[in-house]
DNA sequence: CCTCAAAGTTGCGTGTACGCAAGTTTGCGT
DNA sequence: ACGCAAACTTGCGTACACGCAACTTTGAGG
């Protein structure tokens, strides 16, 4: 993961990611997001469109790269950093709530950017996705390396658990005009994340008390 | 879902629907899914271009879809048609299971077909999150109304289990040379489901259990 | 039966995604 | 220090996704 195994060739290419992340979020907060072409923002991170798609495989990814980036890793780190004392489905819950209460992210004009486009809207959630990688390597770590598999569920269930959690946060501001909804319409982001991981615990928990022998049904 | 709000018109649009999945598939499977043109599978189901993208986003799609078609309400329906009876966790499982096993979505120029391409393999593994939707229903309404929330989450998480577990299915074709996996490189379909959910059953049956007070923190 | 609005289809135009092959950079082995 | 192989970038060409606006079908009401 954080395994530079070519130091300068690996360096520029995340420089090059970076650029294209933040040109893509810059032009996006200035000209509004159907004002972007992939060639502006190929240009103004000073490579070809050609390559830019090497990078992104959709304008929108990379716009919302430009919001998330680097949680995926930051998630994984702030598990690996908890205590081994501390259950794991806390330490889950609590790591996710931290990076996503980043402030950093949140200035109002990109969160209305995402809300407003419905195609930026999913490629957003999309990138909930992309923990389950880091985060399966974390709780396989903690579970012990006999139960990958089981990490790899849990961790994917994780990652929808989250993406079901942003999925309400930025719905408010796109769909039911009839407000008239029996749960919770919205929250604070960290309210909706924990109200959306409890229902994981147990399994979480139940896999850390078990270290899962392979003949288990 | 099955409520046919107007007899005529949703008649053809589904038929239309598998017309162009049908083509879709035996086009792939007579040429090669190289040499189908989206072109040629409207032409084959006697739509035009156009409309072919109004039913799928991707030609790859289309064609999955014929090897998936409507699994995701028969899944639904499996598991509506367990007993209260049974557990959760147990009714999940068995009705995945038993529609996975569906006799007629494995022959085996089909598989071959999907586990060659990659883009066609990251398309079936996506179909895997279209239970997701029919299954939130079911869920719901045996954990009671009150936790439509859990019900979505636990759905989220069963379908991504599944990913998994198709996933796993479909890859010693793709990749490893090196077969000196420490897990099971590969099993029979209902052994890969079943231990993929198996680490779930927890969380299912834990909702299960408790009807979910809205307050619960 | 006739009309009308909602839903669906189609052609067109634009912008995008990506395979391929050639050219360039990086870093390892000697 | 040199040259080579792997990795990365780039231009080109092709196919694709999708918004838009015009046109056709469906089904409900007068």
């Amino acid at each position: 993961m954080t395994t530079p195994r070519h130091g300068l060739r690996e360096r520029k290419k995340q420089a090059t990611r970076k650029a294209l992340r933040d040109a893509a979020l810059r032009l996006a907060l200035e000209r509004g997001p159907g004002n972007v072409r992939v060639d502006d923002i190929a240009a103004a991170a000073g490579v070809s469109p050609r390559t830019y798609n090497n990078y992104f495989s959709s304008r929108e990814q990379a716009i919302v790269a430009g919001v998330t980036a680097e949680r995926e890793a930051r998630v994984a780190a702030a598990v690996a950093a908890r205590p081994a004392a501390v259950r794991l489905s806390d330490a889950v819950t609590e790591a996710i709530v931290e990076q996503y209460t980043d402030p950093g992210s949140h200035d109002p004009g990109t969160l209305l950017l995402i809300t407003t486009r419905p195609a930026l809207r999913d490629a957003f959630l999309g990138t909930a996705a992309g923990i389950e990688h880091s985060l399966t390597a974390v709780i396989a770590e903690r579970l012990g390396d006999t139960s990958q598999h089981t990490a790899r569920v849990l961790s994917a269930s994780v990652a929808a658990a989250v993406r079901i959690a942003l999925q309400q946060w930025v719905r408010p501001a796109t769909a039911s005009p009839a407000a008239s909804e029996l749960v919770i319409p919205s929250g604070s982001l960290p309210d909706l994340l924990r109200s959306a991981l409890a229902p994981l615990a147990p399994a979480l928990d139940a896999a850390e008390r078990r270290p899962r022998r392979p003949g288990g049904c």
